[in-house]
DNA sequence: TTGACTCCCATAATTACCCATGATATCCCA
DNA sequence: TGGGATATCATGGGTAATTATGGGAGTCAA
């Protein structure tokens, strides 16, 4: 499984590529398609982003489920969930790499995540994020902030 | 499999005819027919969409599953189920590509959907949705809202 | 003949592919 | 352990291919 860490910041040319820091690519080397998922956050100002071959196993297995259990409602009509999974497969993209590793960042993301010319990637472990630089700043000020007031607050 | 994600807006021409995204023809590839399939939603005003290989899968497995359940009344009679599946078939329409990867839109869908000059493509992972784009983003912003608010609610 | 549909061609805009560059990091060998 | 040679990476831009879209001519059936 692919896994994502650390945390680069990259340009956005005026052509809207940008390239993913090469470990991303790395992590994501043995899958046979090149290039990522990608759909906006439904809680923060960030873009989400996986592999392929994730978004693939996600797909077939909901599928063989369905029909295993001989529930075809969900296949022909959807909805035997909460909607979750259908209603991220809307709002998701598939961005193939360039021959240098670079994606392009639909309008429609870059406008959630007020990214302009900048982009900071976020390793989250299975996932990683795409930012606008200084919200993504503010973003790990609180985040950080909040986590060692607890831990301080925990311990004395 | 086929997967289908993301979402297009494309035109429908003065003879009915509308663009299937490349990348939900690229999903279909491998299949020798080329075409879909189409039939009206029963829970909204919208239709549903996905290749032949889809269909030939779920009409096999209902049938191994009858068969393996020693139940052939559903195989020489039908009707065994909620019925479900028949209508669904009932209501299916095989729309060929043209040389450019048009399919024309059949009156009864157009009319169930609510399509007049565009219409949107809505990837749901094996199967997609066609809906008029108005009423898309509607039922887009209240499906959305209620994610977001069932994620906020679980996390804080 | 009229209409509906299929096939074919044209076009503008977008996207994918290709090559080039500077900067950084890595390697290798004395 | 230096320090030059070599990869790798992020970045920039030009060109070719693809896409969505439009319309005309030909075909079949009523």
């Amino acid at each position: 499984m692919a896994s994502f860490i650390s945390t680069y910041e990259n340009k956005v040319d005026r052509k809207g590529r940008v390239s993913v820091p090469a470990a991303y690519r790395a992590a994501l080397g043995t899958e046979t398609y090149q290039g990522v998922i990608a759909y906006p956050s439904l809680t923060e100002p960030a873009i989400e982003g996986f592999g392929r071959g994730t978004l693939d196993q996600l797909i077939q297995r909901r599928f063989d489920q369905s029909l295993d259990g001989g529930d075809f409602t969900q296949t022909l009509v959807g909805k035997s969930d909460d909607g979750l999974v259908e209603t991220i497969m809307a709002l998701s993209s598939e961005l193939p790499f360039d021959g240098e590793g670079r994606i392009i960042l639909p309008a429609r993301l870059v406008e959630h995540a007020g990214i302009t010319d900048r982009a900071t990637f976020v390793g989250r472990g299975t996932r990683f994020q795409i930012w606008a630089p200084d919200a993504y700043e503010k973003h790990q000020a609180v985040e950080v902030a909040a986590l060692r007031a607890r831990l301080n607050g925990g311990a004395a």
